[in-house]
DNA sequence: CGCATTTGACCTGCGC
DNA sequence: GCGCAGGTCAAATGCG
C-alpha cells in the first residue's frame, strides 16, 4: 500500500492536531480543549479526523472543536503560565493541548466500560458530588479487583479460582466506571514529564501503528489509584501524549517539598489553591460550566467528554451530556474562588 | 538493601 | 470462537 493510499485510508490524515502545518508560530503553545456543547452531530460528523495516536491513546477527539488555548483565553490570561506549571523540572516542555476523556470509548481492558444502564448514567451538572465519589470507588474497586484476578493464581486452586474467577466476572459487569481521563500533548523531548508526583512505572506495550511504546505508570503514593500513561505522538515524535486516570487522593509531593510552590508562585495561581493534579490545573480556568453546555467556543474553554457506547453496534459515537462530576467540583471551586477572592 | 525499571506472560474486551 | 490490541502483573534485573 502506497502512502498516498494509507492516506486517503487513514481517516486522520487529515488531522492535523497543533496547526503544526499552519501556524509556525509554535512558540505561541495551543492547548485544545475539546468541545462537548451538546452539538453532538457535529461532533459525530467530525469524529473520524481523530488523531491516530490521540485514538490510539484512547481518545476520541472531534476535529472541529479544537482551539488554540490562547484563543479560549482571549487575552484574559497568558497561556505561559498553563505552560510554565507543566513545565516543573523538564525542559522546557510545551504543553500544547489537554484532552479530557472522562469517558473514553470502552476498549481498555481491566478498568473497563460501561455496561449495563447505571454507569450509562451520566452525571448532570447537578450531581457531581456523587459522580466524584464514585469514581473515587471505582477506581478502588478496580484496584482491588485487579488483585482479586492475580490471587487465585497464586494462591488458590480450582474449585477456588473458577469461584474467584467468576464473582469477580459477575462483579465487573455490575459495575464498570472509567476514571475521568485527561490528556495532554507536550512538545518535550523528555517522555516522562516532572509533574509534582512520583511514579512507578508498570509496564509498557508497543502501540500499533507507532514506533513509540507506550509506558504505563502508577502514582506511588499509597492508596493512591492515579495512573498515566505516556506515549508520543507517532505523528510528531516532539510531541509527548500523557494521559492522567484518575485522581490524586493526596497532596503532591513536590508541593510539600516546596518545588511545586516555586513554580507555581511565578504564576498568578500562586495565591489560589494549587491544583492536584494538570487537568485540575486546566480546570481551575475553565468557565463556568453552564458555558460548557451551551458550547461558545470563541468564548470559552470547553471541555469534551466523548463517550462511545461500545454496544452501540453502528460504532456511532453517542455523545452524552458529559460527566462533569469532577469537573464541576472543580469549576464551582474556581468561580467560587473567582467570586470570592 | 531497597526501590525503580524492564519485560514476558497473562487477562480482558472487542471486532470479525 | 478466534485473533488482536490494550492494559496489568510480577519476577528478574539494575541502580544508587
Amino acid at each position: 500500500m502506497s502512502n498516498q493510499e494509507k492516506d486517503s485510508n487513514n481517516p486522520y490524515n487529515h488531522y492535523d492536531p497543533f496547526n503544526y502545518n499552519h501556524h509556525h508560530e509554535m512558540d505561541r503553545s495551543c492547548f485544545q480543549f475539546f468541545n462537548d456543547n451538546n452539538n453532538s452531530s457535529e461532533l459525530v460528523q467530525n469524529h473520524h479526523h481523530h488523531p491516530q495516536s490521540l485514538q490510539a491513546a484512547g481518545f476520541d477527539m472531534p476535529s472541529s472543536s479544537y482551539m488554540s488555548f490562547t484563543d479560549c483565553l482571549h487575552g484574559s490570561m497568558d497561556y505561559s503560565i498553563l505552560s510554565r506549571a507543566f513545565d516543573m523540572s523538564c525542559s522546557s516542555p510545551e504543553v500544547i493541548s489537554q484532552i479530557d476523556d472522562a469517558s473514553k470509548k470502552a476498549s481498555a481492558g481491566g478498568v473497563g466500560e460501561s455496561v449495563g444502564t447505571s454507569a450509562e448514567n451520566p452525571s448532570t451538572p447537578n450531581s457531581s458530588i456523587s459522580s466524584s465519589s464514585n469514581e473515587a470507588a471505582a477506581a478502588e474497586e478496580d484496584s482491588l479487583k485487579s488483585k482479586k484476578d492475580k490471587q487465585p493464581k497464586g494462591s488458590e486452586e480450582g474449585e477456588e479460582e473458577d469461584k474467584s474467577k467468576k464473582a469477580t466476572k459477575t462483579k465487573k459487569k455490575e459495575k464498570r466506571q472509567r476514571e475521568p481521563r485527561f490528556a495532554f500533548l507536550t512538545k518535550s523531548e523528555i517522555d516522562h514529564l516532572e509533574d509534582g508526583y512520583r511514579w512507578r512505572k508498570y509496564g509498557q506495550k508497543a502501540v500499533k501503528n507507532s514506533p513509540y511504546p507506550r509506558s504505563y505508570y502508577r502514582c506511588t503514593t499509597q492508596k493512591c489509584s492515579v495512573k498515566k500513561r505516556v506515549e508520543r505522538s507517532f505523528q510528531d515524535p516532539s510531541i509527548v501524549i500523557t494521559t492522567y486516570e484518575g485522581q490524586h487522593n493526596h497532596q503532591c509531593p513536590a508541593t510539600l517539598r516546596g518545588n511545586a510552590a516555586g513554580l507555581f508562585s511565578t504564576s498568578p495561581l500562586a495565591s489560589a489553591a494549587r491544583p492536584n493534579l494538570p487537568h485540575e490545573f486546566f480546570t481551575q480556568f475553565l468557565p463556568m460550566n453552564n458555558s460548557i453546555t451551551q458550547g461558545q467556543p470563541s468564548n470559552s474553554m470547553l471541555y469534551s467528554n466523548l463517550t462511545t457506547h461500545h454496544h452501540d453496534h453502528h460504532q456511532q459515537r453517542q455523545l452524552q451530556v458529559p460527566d462533569f462530576g469532577l469537573l464541576q467540583d472543580l469549576v464551582s471551586s474556581f468561580s467560587h474562588k473567582q467570586m470570592n477572592p
